[in-house]
DNA sequence: ATGTCTCAGGGACTGAGA
C-alpha cells in the first residue's frame, strides 16, 4: 500500500503529468498541495476517470490542497481547527484500504519569504497551531499520516548548501524547532526511517539550473503515527517527474506500508 | 545574476508569491 504527497504548483497545468504519474506508480493515496485553482475548476472528471477519488479545497491564484484516493474520502475537514485562516492549505479525511482505515492530513505549510517577514510569523503561528491541534487527532485517529509541503528543511543533511542556507527561511532555528515539535507527537520522518543516500532532495528552485545541479533541500515530508510508522516498509523521493518539460519546482515523495 | 515559473488583471506587460 503506497501513500504519496507531491507539490504540484499549478494543478491545471501539471494535470497531464499528475495522471501519467498515477497510472505508473499507483499509489493508494495522492495528496496534492499549490492547486492554484477555485474548488469548481477541479478536474475531478479526469481524476475519476483515472480511478480515483478525491477531496479538495481551494482557491482563486494560490495554496489549494486535496487528497486523492482509490477508496472515497470520508469526514472530510478543511483547515485547522481553532484556527481562522483564508488562505486553504489543509485537508483531512479518512480512508479505506487493504491495511484497513487511515486518517490522512494533506498540508500546505506556509512558505514565510524571509525570517524578518510577517509571512514568517504567520508560518510559526500556524505550525503551532497544527501541533497542538494534531495532538488531539492523533488520540482520535491512532492510524494518521501527516504529508506535504512542509516548507522546512529538518537538517542540515536536508540542504544542498547547510552554510549558504544557514538561519535563512525554510531552515531557521524556530522552523526546525517546529518539525521537531511533530516529531514529539510521536510522529516518525518516513524517510529518515531507512539508509537514505546523501544529497536526497524534494525541491529545486526554477533559477540557476539547480535541478542539473542537484542544488535542492528536503522539504517535502510524510510523517507517520506510531500505529502506521512499525509497518513503513520503504520511503523515496520520485525524482523523474521533475526531468519532464514544464515540470513543478518539487518531486513527489512516496512511503510503502505493508 | 533581480537568474524561473505561475497566475491575475486586462488585453502588453507588471507584480505577487514561491
Amino acid at each position: 500500500m503506497k501513500i504519496a504527497t507531491w507539490n504540484v504548483n499549478s494543478l491545471k497545468v501539471r494535470l497531464p503529468q499528475v495522471l501519467d504519474w498515477l497510472a505508473v506508480r499507483q499509489p493508494d493515496v495522492l495528496c496534492l498541495q499549490e492547486l492554484k485553482l477555485e474548488d469548481k475548476a477541479f478536474p475531478l472528471a479526469a481524476i475519476e476517470a483515472a480511478g480515483y477519488r478525491a477531496a479538495f479545497s481551494g482557491q482563486k491564484t494560490y495554496n489549494g490542497v486535496a487528497i486523492l484516493s482509490r477508496s472515497e474520502p470520508r469526514n472530510i475537514e478543511r483547515g485547522i481547527v481553532g484556527f481562522e485562516d483564508i488562505q486553504q492549505r489543509l485537508i483531512s479525511a479518512t480512508v479505506d484500504t487493504a491495511l484497513g482505515e487511515l486518517r490522512i492530513v494533506c498540508a500546505y505549510m506556509p512558505n514565510g519569504q524571509s525570517i524578518d517577514s510577517d509571512k514568517y510569523q504567520y508560518k510559526l503561528r500556524w505550525l503551532a497551531a497544527l501541533t497542538e491541534w494534531l495532538r488531539g487527532e492523533l488520540q482520535k485517529y491512532p492510524r494518521l499520516a501527516l504529508l506535504g509541503d512542509y516548507n522546512i528543511a529538518p537538517e542540515d543533511r536536508d540542504v544542498y548548501d547547510p552554510s549558504a542556507w544557514r538561519d535563512q527561511v525554510l531552515c531557521s532555528a524556530p522552523e526546525r524547532t517546529a518539525f521537531r515539535g511533530l516529531i514529539g507527537l510521536g510522529l516518525s520522518d518516513a524517510f529518515r526511517r531507512f539508509e537514505q543516500p546523501e544529497n536526497i532532495f524534494s525541491w529545486w528552485d526554477y533559477r540557476m539550473m539547480a535541478f542539473r545541479r542537484n542544488m535542492g533541500l528536503r522539504i517535502d515530508h510524510i510523517l507517520l503515527s506510531p500505529a502506521l510508522a512499525e509497518h513503513c516498509a520503504a520511503c523515496t523521493i520520485d525524482k523523474t517527474p521533475r526531468k519532464l518539460e514544464r515540470p513543478s519546482d518539487h518531486a513527489p515523495v512516496i512511503a510503502d506500508i505493508a
